[in-house]
Order: structure tokens, then C-alpha cells, then sequence
DNA sequence: ATCTATGCAAAGTATTTGCACAAAG
DNA sequence: CTTTGTGCAAATACTTTGCATAGAT
């Protein structure tokens, strides 16, 4: 029936995933991937992803006027993240700023399950140039 | 020089964007632009609402997984979406349940200007039905 | 041996651009 | 009249899909 096969494709496309420092788009997941497997396909890679997206192993980051990013679901609770304005990096925050547990119903009736927040500012780094 | 003119075309855009009740994608833009001009080309409709962003007259809203969506940027007051997960709609709401002010520095040095929320959750008509 | 996954290329979407004509100023 | 805006179609960018074959179990 439906068996899940284990690839070299797959293990390294999560690898890629895993050891990146921060959200990658498919793009720079193709070539990381690139340079363990040269021959890999750019559909497998959005094959994979789509699969890892549902296993819950990577999670879509959508920025505006960006492509998607992914970053590994692993070790992921509940987070959110900051673009700089001025280095346009994107960083995990492990604060949660939103006052509103799931199962909150909004003035209006609305219920919420669920929120995404992205701040923007200034990196430290780029905070200190500023400044100085 | 560089002179921006009026056209219909323009005037009927913004007029479609801020007689909606909600964030619109740019096809329901463009048939509604089409029921006042029944020849307004796809094109137009993407280089007027880039015009309209730069101008501050509409905001780009964008949700993962969607076509961008534009709302009027007039009535510029803080403000978040939330989107139904169930009809998927997208809804405008007044609440910023968010404490974070502008200018805030989180842990880590970050300062933040600004910040993008998204609630996801059940709107007071689909969560009516699922009660029922 | 069986059936899933891959790679390629083709097909879809969403968005942008080139160009001749229309229209605003 | 001059210059900008429009509509169309072609071009781009990103993503998905069909199909024959490679590869996992």
C-alpha cells in the first residue's frame, strides 16, 4: 500500500534544512542539496519539501515579496520572526509577544486557533551601526 | 517631465479597493474594475496597484499560500487580518493584541518598528456552523 | 518483483515587460 | 503636439504535474 521510502534525496534536502543557519528558500535548498547529489531535480525538491511541510518536519515561512522559506519543525515550538530593515536577515525569536491563547474568541466572535508575527526593526548589528 | 495622470482606469481601481469589505485579490479586482470598464487589461490592473503601494493609497497584504491582496491604505490605522479556516476569508480586525510598542528593544538587541500579525481561527459564521 | 520516488520536460499560475496605439495634459 | 497610460501578447518567475525509468523494500 502506501509505504514511505527512505532516499538519499530526502535525508539530504532535511540535512540542508537542518544545519542552515536560517529560513531557506527552495533555491538555495536546490544548491546546497546540489553539492551533495549534483543530479538532484528542482521538482524533487518541492516534492520532498511538501512532504516534510505535512510530517511536520519543516515549516513554511512566507515573508512579502519573497519566495517561501523553510526551516526545520523539529525541535520547533511556538516561535516568530524578526526581519531587519536594514540587513533584511531573517531571525528566530523565542519570545512570544501575542496576548491571545488559542481558543480565544475576538470581540466580533471570532475564534482563533492560531497566529503568525513577524516584527521589523533593527538587527543588534545593524542597531549599533546606526547608532554610531 | 514626470506627470502622473488621471484616467478611469485608476480612478476605477482605488474605487474597487476602497469599496470592498475586505483585502482583494488582484483577479476579483479586476472583474469588478470590469463591470464599470469592460476592457481593462490584467497589466494595468498590476501598474496601477504598484503605483497605488508607492503612494501610500493601498497596502499589500500578504498571506502564505495566497495571491497577494490590496487594501485601501487611507484609514491608516494599526490594524491585523484574520483568516477563516474554514470559508478563508479574510477579515479586518481592530483589536492589536500585540504588546509590543514601536521602539521596543527585545532580548537580544532587537529593536523593534514594526510588526505584521495574522490570526487564524473560525469566523462567527463558520464557527456557527460547526457548533451545530 | 512490486511499487514509490526521481528527473526531465511540459503545463500551470502569478507577475512583469515590450510595443504600438489611445488618450491626458 | 508631446508624453504618459493602456491593452495585448510575449516573457519571467515560481510551482505543479505527467510520464518513463531508477531505485527502495
Amino acid at each position: 500500500m502506501n509505504a514511505r521510502r527512505n532516499t538519499r534525496q530526502r535525508e539530504t534536502i532535511l540535512e540542508v534544512i537542518q544545519n542552515a543557519s536560517g529560513p531557506l528558500g527552495v533555491s538555495e535548498i536546490l544548491e546546497r542539496a546540489r553539492t551533495q547529489i549534483p543530479g538532484v531535480g528542482l521538482a524533487t525538491v518541492y516534492r520532498t519539501l511538501a512532504m516534510l511541510k505535512e510530517g511536520g518536519q519543516v515549516l513554511e515561512v512566507n515573508l512579502p515579496g519573497e519566495e517561501s522559506r523553510f526551516e526545520p519543525g523539529t525541535r520547533h515550538h511556538h516561535h516568530h520572526h524578526f526581519v531587519c530593515q536594514t540587513c533584511h536577515k531573517v531571525f528566530e525569536l523565542e519570545t512570544c509577544p501575542v496576548g491571545i491563547p488559542a481558543g480565544s474568541v475576538l470581540p466580533g466572535g471570532f475564534r482563533v486557533a492560531d497566529h503568525h508575527l513577524t516584527l521589523y526593526g533593527f538587527c543588534p548589528q545593524c542597531d549599533v551601526r546606526k547608532a554610531a
